[in-house]
DNA sequence: TTACATATGTAATATTATAACATTACAAAT
DNA sequence: ATTTGTAATGTTATAATATTACATATGTAA
């Protein structure tokens, strides 16, 4: 780190994003539900969107900068309402078997669970993706 | 079902797979590496494969008999190399963040770490899937 | 042998993602 | 202020991944 920041800078400087960027965190800020690259193309063509790979650059950064998740096995993007990926860049999702609903789970203590599982098999892990499956409240009552 | 087997049926019965389910998991028992469906389907076009959808019509359910396991982020298949997934269907993968090499950890107290883990936090999971990304041993000499 | 579920073959198409290239915007250094 | 370098943009075309739809065949159980 230093004075300031430097090694890890380009998660932490965090530089304002750009217009496009904007836009598309903008839409999953607001979407209750993880959204697909061209369906968030679609949302867009209004304020300006042409193309998928404007609107994949944006999603590219994104990721890159810790806004949002990739969930893999649904070529989907979630905002991420963790403070703590910015830093650490690890994810920990709930998917439910039936409805496909998708939350963020958001527990100090469970990532930091995962990461010394890690160490003690002698993984030296960067960061991880971890995919819970389970059945969402509301498909266990129906 | 009946007598001798019930409810994880589908999976403990294993049927006698078919000839095009046979010739893709031999292709991947025989690959050092995930495969991707396309990849698998030029491969096969000798054997007699000839669209896309019989490979995944295959592939879907080599998945579902737990023979083989989707890497997600990478859209490829890699064959099972653990005992315990045809039971469990629990997976946990290490790919390298360089050259994208992954490999299948079979390792039972860290799949019953993550089980716990998730038991601890209240989670009612019915399978997962982790993915670590790390530097493989070549990747972290060169 | 009828019925049923599962698998097959084939064509068409949908969905997801990237390559290539020319241009523009912006910040840092001189 | 101008040059320089990096990142972002816009656009077209195309590659790669996956599914729908429908007709036919196969195996197993009643």
């Amino acid at each position: 780190m230093s004075t300031s920041e430097t090694s890890l800078s380009k998660k932490i400087q965090s530089p304002t994003l750009t217009k496009n960027q904007k836009i598309v965190l903008d839409l999953l800020e607001n979407s209750s539900e993880p959204l697909k690259a061209y369906s968030i193309l679609a949302s867009l063509q209004k304020e300006g969107l042409k193309s998928p790979l404007q609107v994949y650059r944006a999603l590219d950064k994104l990721v890159e900068l810790g806004k949002i998740h990739k969930i893999e096995s649904k070529n989907s993007f979630i905002i991420c309402n963790n403070s703590n990926c910015a830093n650490s860049s690890n994810t920990v999702f709930a998917i439910c078997e039936k409805c496909e609903n998708v939350r963020e789970i958001k527990n100090t203590q469970l990532f930091e669970g995962v990461s010394q599982l890690a160490k003690k098999h002698r993984l030296n892990v960067n960061r991880y993706n971890l995919e819970f499956y389970e059945l969402c409240k509301n498909c266990k009552i129906n």
